[in-house]
DNA sequence: ATGAGCCTTCGTCATAGATG
DNA sequence: CATCTATGACGAAGGCTCAT
């Protein structure tokens, strides 16, 4: 879904209908891509900064046939491009008279569209380029959080409640309280032994490695122990954040296949109710 | 057979955001 | 505010395909 988003027929279009902008701006961190299955009519005005956008599938609604009443403003966000081909036909159909609708994201810095683009202040400073590449990506809501947005929550948290077997690991979590952070390099003394480094660790612990008076290194047993739990939980955990990015994937793919038969059903609707009325104005 | 290129999966680290 | 959780990023390993 990420950068350029192209409306041809089957799917694609800039937000407007409810129902697919909430997937989007749940995922709102990225400021490019509102990608919603439907057609949409643009009337894009000569001097205002925003367009109009309307949807042929709306949300909650049976007909294909809408009232200007429904026309809503979308803001563009800035840098994004849109180009409309045929802005005046309500009728669409796959017989190429289809708008073409692109949104052209901002380059990623490192080459390839990302879709998330560089704050500000995020940008600025002398660190290394990773570092700074890293700064710049915005975190994006948790699939949780998008599953909840999406009506899906349900499947999420019965996937996500504790199956037979899980108590283990549910009970490793418990009071599990890591030694304070040293900053790295700090050198205390322990009464006779001397601590020679500290390590950051993910989480926010920190492993810190003894010396004894022979000058031999070794880490208590206490420490390596609560690192390994810690491994072990974190291990855990980006298997099921995995699990949830597929089933949040899957979620969406579903989304489009019945849009895009939400679609197809309403040309056909809107097909036979033009030809219906063809045949009675010549009558 | 094999080396290159690509893809997928997994473990780990770093860290933003949630929680108590 | 300290701690925990969720998740993006990264690198390693293994599998697959294809050209040689």
């Amino acid at each position: 879904m990420d950068g350029l988003v192209e409306e041809n027929g089957t799917s694609g279009a800039a937000g407007s209908s409810d129902s697919m902008a909430n997937a989007s701006s749940s995922a709102a961190a990225a400021p490019h891509v509102v990608a919603v299955t439907s057609i949409v009519q643009l009337t894009l005005p000569t001097q205002a900064p925003s367009a109009q956008v309307q949807s042929v599938i709306q949300p909650n609604q049976q007909s294909v046939i809408q009232t200007a009443s429904n026309i809503q403003p979308v803001q563009l966000p800035k840098g994004n491009v849109i180009l409309v081909s045929k802005p005046n036909s309500v009728i669409h159909t796959t017989q190429g008279t289809l708008q073409t609708l692109q949104i052209k994201p901002e380059p990623n810095p490192l080459g390839g569209v990302q879709g998330q683009s560089c704050s500000d202040d995020s940008c600025s400073d002398d660190e290394s380029p990773k570092r700074k590449y890293r700064e710049m990506l915005t975190r994006r809501p948790s699939y949780r959080k998008i599953l909840n947005d999406l009506g899906g929550a349900e499947i999420a948290e019965n996937r996500m409640g504790c199956k037979p077997g899980c108590e283990n690991e549910v009970s490793l979590s418990s009071s599990l309280s890591f030694a304070p952070v040293i900053p790295a390099g700090a050198l205390q003394t322990d009464g006779g032994l001397h601590t020679l480094a500290v390590s950051g660790t993910a989480g926010g612990g920190a492993i810190v490695q003894y010396a004894n008076q022979d000058g031999q290194f070794y880490v208590p047993e206490d420490q390596t122990r609560k690192r390994e739990l810690r491994l072990l939980k974190n291990r855990e955990a980006a298997r099921e954040c995995r699990r949830k990015k597929k089933e949040y994937i899957k979620c969406l793919e579903n989304r489009v296949a019945v849009l895009e038969n939400q679609n197809k059903a309403l040309i056909e609707e809107l097909k036979s109710l033009k030809e219906l009325y063809c045949q009675q104005k010549t009558e």
